[in-house]
DNA sequence: TTCAACTTTCCTGATT
DNA sequence: CAATCAGGAAAGTTGA
């Protein structure tokens, strides 16, 4: 029953990281134990630069959540040196956390251990596993064993706390839904491809078992706009409000600049996740968006946005832009209306409805598909 | 390298 | 007044 606690609290480590800022107490604070700060000071002595030079960091290539403390403290003094920032200042006793301890904070937490490098660790973090498609696939693997080993129903653990979608998690974790890691949204089959033809040939896109499933698993705590932090907010853009500007979108940092963005991870994104579908994974999975957004009208395909920044932020956290606002994502929800992936709502605000190019919304292909 | 599709960014103005 | 909506314009990203 220990490992099926254990299952349980990582998923609910998972879920309390989505959501983290809204609740930072379901996190819980990464052990103070007995480390010996030598150990970082040492580290922090010799950073390992892992994008640079033949020589691989400890951790690159590997999930944060498998990382062992030697190399979280890699990692650490990595972004230390990377970021230039004062080590001293760190309490260095709580720096003793394997990864997945590390990816079980919150960014508050970090923020509490790290000072405002706690932001930039956050961010880092994020794009890290981020950059591993299947990130939900090592918690699947488990659940899989557990349930194998045990072949019992899970008890009650924290992931029961009020959660009316953690048996329907649970069981669809258990198939092989194509919501699940690996090939989320390739489920359905993109009309933004096929079937929308509207403008240009529609082709080329959301290869099925691509990056775009990434949708919803990517889920992340976003809600109190995780990448918020000053620090962060520098490196992400200038001084937007200094005079006029030229129309247009102005060129994106230079390479260096971006750095501070983005950990290790490949540059080609595959194409496949649109922000349509996207939005729709999260709507048809109420168990990973859970405040986000809603139905109005499941039938018609009617839904509102209840945390339009979140949803926002979630996107740019799964494009790897974290200067996302729903201002943007909803001038690309309107470019949808021409195409007639979505249909406009007139009078009500952040209500949008699903048009007649989009598909794999309707709870019956929902249901086919889980079947 | 080029191109098309799609997204992002910024802007102005209107509406809620 | 702030948030949101609308939509033009132009540039960035990515796969083919």
């Amino acid at each position: 029953m220990a490992a099926t606690c254990e299952i349980s609290s990582v998923f609910s480590n998972y879920f309390s990281a989505m959501y983290t800022s809204e609740d930072p107490t379901l996190a819980s604070v990464p052990p103070a134990a007995a480390f010996g700060a030598d150990d970082l000071v040492l580290a922090l002595g010799s950073p390992q630069m892992p994008l640079e030079g033949p020589e691989k960091a400890s951790w690159s290539g590997e999930q944060p959540q498998l990382w062992s403390k030697a190399q979280v403290l890699d990692w650490i003094s990595y972004q230390v040196e990377k970021h230039k920032y004062d080590a001293s200042t760190i309490d260095l006793s709580r720096c003793d956390m394997d990864g997945a301890a590390l990816c079980r904070c919150a960014p508050e937490e970090l923020r509490l251990v790290f000072g405002p490098l706690g932001d930039q660790l956050y961010a880092q973090l994020w794009d890290l596993t981020s950059s591993f498609p299947d990130e939900l696939s090592w918690i699947m693997e488990l659940l899989e064993k557990d349930s194998m080993a045990l072949q019992e129903p899970l008890g009650p653990g924290p992931f029961d706390q009020g959660s009316p979608f953690a048996q329907e998690m649970l069981e669809d974790c258990r198939q092989p839904s194509p919501f699940y890691p690996g090939s989320f949204s390739a489920g359905a089959p993109s009309p933004g491809s096929s079937d929308v033809s509207t403008t240009g040939t529609g082709a080329s896109q959301s290869p099925p078992a691509s990056d775009s499933g990434g949708s919803d698993v990517d889920l992340d705590a976003t809600d109190s706009k995780p990448f918020s932090g000053a620090g962060f907010e520098d490196c992400k853009k200038g001084d937007p409000k200094h005079g006029k500007r030229k129309r247009g979108r102005p060129r994106k940092l230079s390479k260096e600049s971006r750095g501070c963005l983005e950990g290790t991870k490949s540059k080609h994104a595959p194409r496949g996740t649109h922000l349509w579908e996207f939005i729709r994974d999260i709507l048809i999975h109420p168990e990973l968006n859970e405040g986000l957004m809603k139905w109005e009208n499941r039938q018609e395909g009617v839904f509102k946005f209840l945390r339009s920044e979140a949803v926002a932020q979630l996107w740019g956290q799964k494009k790897k832009n974290s200067s996302m606002t729903y201002e943007k994502l909803s001038r690309a929800m309107r470019y949808y209306y021409k195409r007639e992936i979505l249909e406009r709502v007139d009078g009500r605000r952040l209500v949008y409805k699903f048009g007649k190019n989009s598909s794999g919304w309707q709870e019956e292909e929902v249901v086919g598909r889980r079947n």
